[in-house]
DNA sequence: GAGTGGCG
DNA sequence: CGCA
C-alpha cells in the first residue's frame, strides 16, 4: 500500500535489487547514445547542478534563449533519443494506472553535491497523466510542498529502488531535492544518484 | 514569458 | 549549517 504524503504516492523498496542493477545497465547504454549533458536555466543561462538525457519519442530540455521544453532531439547531437526501453515502459504500466504509454522519460544524474530546487513539472499538455520517479543509487533528502511555493513542505528520504508517483492531487505539487546522502548505496561504483521520471506530455 | 532558493 |  502507498504512503501519500502532500498527494504524492510513496513506494517504499519498489524495485529489488537485480531489477535496480538491470536498470543501470539501461541507462548506462541509453547514455552512450544520447550523452549527459548540463541544462541551464532560461534567461540566466545559469546551469543546473544535475546533468541530464532522455529517451522516448519526446524529451524535456532547457537552454537559455528557448527555456523548458519538449523536443524530439537531442540538443547536442541533434539526433532523436533513444527508444523508451520495455522495462521502463513495464514500470509506467505497474505504478502509473494510466491508459497512455509515456512519450518521454528524463533521466537526471546527481552527483553527490547535485541539488534541484523546488519546482512543478507544468510542461506537459496532459496533467490528467501523473509523472512516475524512480530512484537509483545514493538517497536523497526530497521535499514535496503544494500548490503554491509557499505552501507547507514536507521532507522525506528517498533511497534506491522507490518510487514515487505525483499524480492527482500531486501533480502539479513543487518538489525538489535538498541534498544527497553520500556512501548510502553501492548500486552506483561512482557514487551520485540517477532519477528516471516518466511523462505522458500529449493528449 | 520566466523559471529549479535563499535566508538567518 | 538548518530551515522550509
Amino acid at each position: 500500500m502507498a504512503l501519500m504524503t502532500n498527494g504524492i504516492e510513496y513506494h517504499g523498496e519498489a524495485l529489488d535489487r537485480a531489477a535496480q542493477q538491470h536498470l543501470v545497465e539501461v541507462i548506462r547504454a541509453l547514455v552512450a547514445e544520447a550523452p549527459l549533458y548540463v541544462p541551464v536555466m532560461p534567461g540566466t543561462g545559469q546551469p543546473m547542478s544535475v546533468r541530464m538525457t532522455n529517451c522516448g519519442p519526446l524529451g524535456w530540455v532547457t537552454d537559455k534563449a528557448h527555456g523548458y521544453r519538449y523536443q524530439e532531439t537531442h540538443p547536442v547531437t541533434g539526433k532523436a533519443w533513444p527508444a523508451m526501453p520495455a522495462e521502463l515502459l513495464a514500470l509506467w504500466e505497474r505504478f502509473s494506472g494510466y491508459h497512455k504509454p509515456p512519450q518521454a522519460c528524463l533521466v537526471n544524474f546527481y552527483a553527490d553535491d547535485a541539488r534541484m530546487g523546488l519546482h512543478q513539472d507544468r510542461d506537459e499538455e496532459d496533467l490528467q497523466a501523473p509523472v512516475v520517479s524512480i530512484s537509483l543509487g545514493n538517497a536523497c533528502l526530497f521535499r514535496v510542498g503544494g500548490l503554491t511555493r509557499r505552501d507547507r513542505t514536507a521532507s522525506m528520504r528517498l533511497s534506491s529502488g522507490d518510487v514515487v508517483v505525483l499524480g492527482g492531487e500531486g501533480r502539479l505539487a513543487f518538489h525538489g531535492v535538498d541534498r544527497i546522502y553520500p556512501g548510502t548505496s553501492t548500486l552506483l561504483k561512482n557514487g551520485g544518484r540517477i532519477n528516471l521520471t516518466l511523462r505522458r506530455v500529449h493528449r
